[in-house]
DNA sequence: CGGAAGATGTCAGCGAAATTTCAGCTTGGA
DNA sequence: TCCAAGCTGAAATTTCGCTGACATCTTCCG
């Protein structure tokens, strides 16, 4: 399976080429920007891994131009810790999932076969519980075929909710990945959220474990 | 969970302390590098936070005896702020994240809980006693298959027992568990406690023994 | 610019779930 | 047998999450 690897910092991309060879991967490495994008533009690839921080042309300049020109193979960022616009921003742009920087690279492997397995079989990468269907690529939602309105936050939230399906995730965890700026934070904004997306996508998709949190109920 | 803290600042190691105690953390404290790295070496952590600016032997040497002896709990170092090079450092010897001192309690608490989740990948770690499975990291319990609806003092509870599944745990160690800070001992909890988590998981699962606490028999 | 519409944040009160307390009961072991 | 350790159901108390109403902040367009 052959994967993109967009990377300037040569120590992290050798580990991560490393152990993508080890994990039976076939890995290409611009270390560029515009390398990377041509690259993706032009050849064929299951996955990219693209790093934020890079010089030349960046990397949410890189994504937004391959998915305007219908590259759609999934894309996982990289950003440096705490840098929540540009996770955002990624996700906004089209990214399928994020790792914060510095990771664990049985973590960058799982990430990867779960971006990877999602995209088989489907042209885009849609997240789907239920009749809930969440397209990463085209950023909309629909429920029973009928489509959502969501704002921005309320996209992200169920965005993450989503890429969690398996498991509760805190109100601890929501505020660090919506609101990473301040980890201090003692309003409800975590619990109006929730209610709103409650209120859009009906009573009863998304559970509350008190104590535990928020997760997807795909029935 | 167990945390060693590093630190040879009496009014920080307190406070320090104090905040991963009351958030469920057991803290051993070492002041001086010897009885850190002694430590580290010879017990088992799920994660080190380590001053850099130590007496006695220095927090990166300890940090590289560590690696070098295949101690792989994860480390969040403390680093005098803007002390670039120190970062960088503590980064190739082997820290899984830096904090710049001064910091928020709660910037700590998050980066810890990040690091020790990052190292264990994504993996989930399932803890099993006979027809009794706990999985850390979604946080859930089945018996026989059959998924068990725990409160969050009951899953800290029956989560403490399975980590000690080989011996006895007593009412106090429970306690000081659960509880962290010195709970003035006159009250039934752990037994009522005991009695909710018998009658959920099944009355045979978690034995008494008079005098020496309690232990999950796994048949 | 000014104002409207939309998005997000704050607050207070409520209800339900989680936890603690209590009183009386059971049981193991000297 | 006796008694303290442990058990249990129910009541009391505390905490957590939900909600509607409103405040504030943004964006966009005439």
């Amino acid at each position: 399976m052959r994967i993109l690897l967009v990377e300037d910092d040569m120590l992290i991309a050798r580990d991560v080429s490393l152990h993508l060879e080890r994990a039976g991967y076939l890995v290409e490495h611009a270390r560029m920007g515009e390398d990377g994008w041509f690259l993706g533009a032009e050849e064929e690839f299951a996955a990219a891994i693209l790093d934020l921080g890079l010089p030349g042309m960046d990397g949410l300049s890189i994504l937004r131009r391959w998915r305007g020109a219908e590259r759609t193979f999934p894309v996982l960022i990289l950003t440096a810790r705490g840098s929540w616009q540009e996770r955002v921003e990624g996700i906004d742009a089209g990214a399928d999932d994020y790792l914060p920087k510095p990771f664990q690279m049985a973590e960058l492997l799982a990430r990867l076969r779960a971006i990877v397995r999602r995209s088989h079989g489907q042209a885009s990468a849609v997240l789907a519980a239920g009749a809930l269907l969440l397209d990463t690529r085209a950023r909309t939602v629909t429920v029973e075929g009928l489509p959502i309105d969501l704002t921005p936050l309320e996209y992200r939230c169920l965005h993450h909710l989503m890429l969690n399906r398996d498991r509760h995730v805190t109100q601890l965890e929501l505020t660090e990945q919506l609101w990473a700026q301040d980890f201090e934070r003692e309003s409800n904004s975590v619990e109006v959220l929730i209610g709103r997306l409650r209120r859009k996508l009906g009573r009863d998709l998304i559970a509350t474990k008190r104590g535990f949190g928020y997760r997807i109920d795909a029935e």
